[in-house]
DNA sequence: TTGTTACTGCATATAAAATGCAATAACGAT
DNA sequence: ATCGTTATTGCATTTTATATGCAGTAACAA
């Protein structure tokens, strides 16, 4: 595996402590392998590139969790039952995930935002009132126009 | 598990042998319950149902798989690495086009169908044709009304 | 009724996802 | 710089879903 520049990785440290965790090494080099990525990989694409470095499946595993429950990553599932994980950018004041529909391509794992899309359902409909008021993430899966 | 009148299991019967296959006790048993289930279901739920009856888990798993190839049930993602298994209509010629978008709780993960959410987007908005040509599958994630 | 063979039931395999626990190392405090 | 606390790791092991091999069974056609 390449391995980033020393400033970059002085970055991934920090963003790491801001998240209030501990910059280890399984954790650098988690967020290093997904930074080199250009695209979304699963735990064990992860693991083809760092268990020759001598990390650990279990640890890496948790780490990948953890940064995802800490919002460093986005843990996506396209649909195969694999868990892929994505870096995600570096937003200061926190990126309000749920306000908008996302689009997810189930071929290339891109996410995109669809800010645009609304629901309507007929007033008669049976829904959860969550669905009604908006309360709710959609999430809308399809092939992007490369992948299509 | 409550049971069906005999005039529906004779309709399934007759359907599994239209896909060619042989209406054995497993896959009347398998479409019995989901026929009965308001919503898609999973592996495990159906032989929460079916295990008490003695059925065997990996036959219907195996049943569950098939009948979905047969394109008697769909098999639905929704996100949490469970696959789950939905009744289609039957459609004499193909085209079996009743496709909705789900909902689930992600409280409790109950599943309940929207058959009549819709999507809406100005003509203007920049989205992935497939999701124009209605080519997507809708995920919708909330927490239901007991959750909320 | 009988023969063929698609299907079942049971045992077992594989893979991903998780977790318990003692040892370790990150980081704030000294 | 060193030390102490405790978050985190590494290793072993578990759980859960998914999957398959095979001998016996039962569905259907003849």
């Amino acid at each position: 595996m390449d391995t980033l520049p020393a400033d970059q990785i002085e970055a991934l440290r920090e963003r790491i402590r801001r998240a209030g965790k501990r910059a280890t090494g399984s954790r650098l080099a988690a967020l290093s392998c997904l930074t080199l990525a250009a695209s979304p990989l699963s735990h064990g694409e992860v693991m083809e590139r760092l268990e020759p470095q001598g990390w650990d499946r279990a640890s890496i595993f948790r780490v990948l969790n953890d940064l995802a429950d800490a919002k460093l990553l986005r843990r996506i599932d396209l649909g195969d039952h694999l868990w892929r994980f994505e870096l995600l950018a570096d937003e200061p004041h926190g990126h309000a995930e749920d306000e908008h529909a996302h689009f997810m391509c189930v071929g290339c794992g891109e996410v995109q935002c669809l800010p645009e899309l609304s629901l309507v359902l007929p007033k008669s409909a049976q829904v959860p009132r969550s669905v009604r008021e908006d309360a709710v993430q959609v999430r809308v899966l399809g092939r992007c126009d490369t992948c299509a």
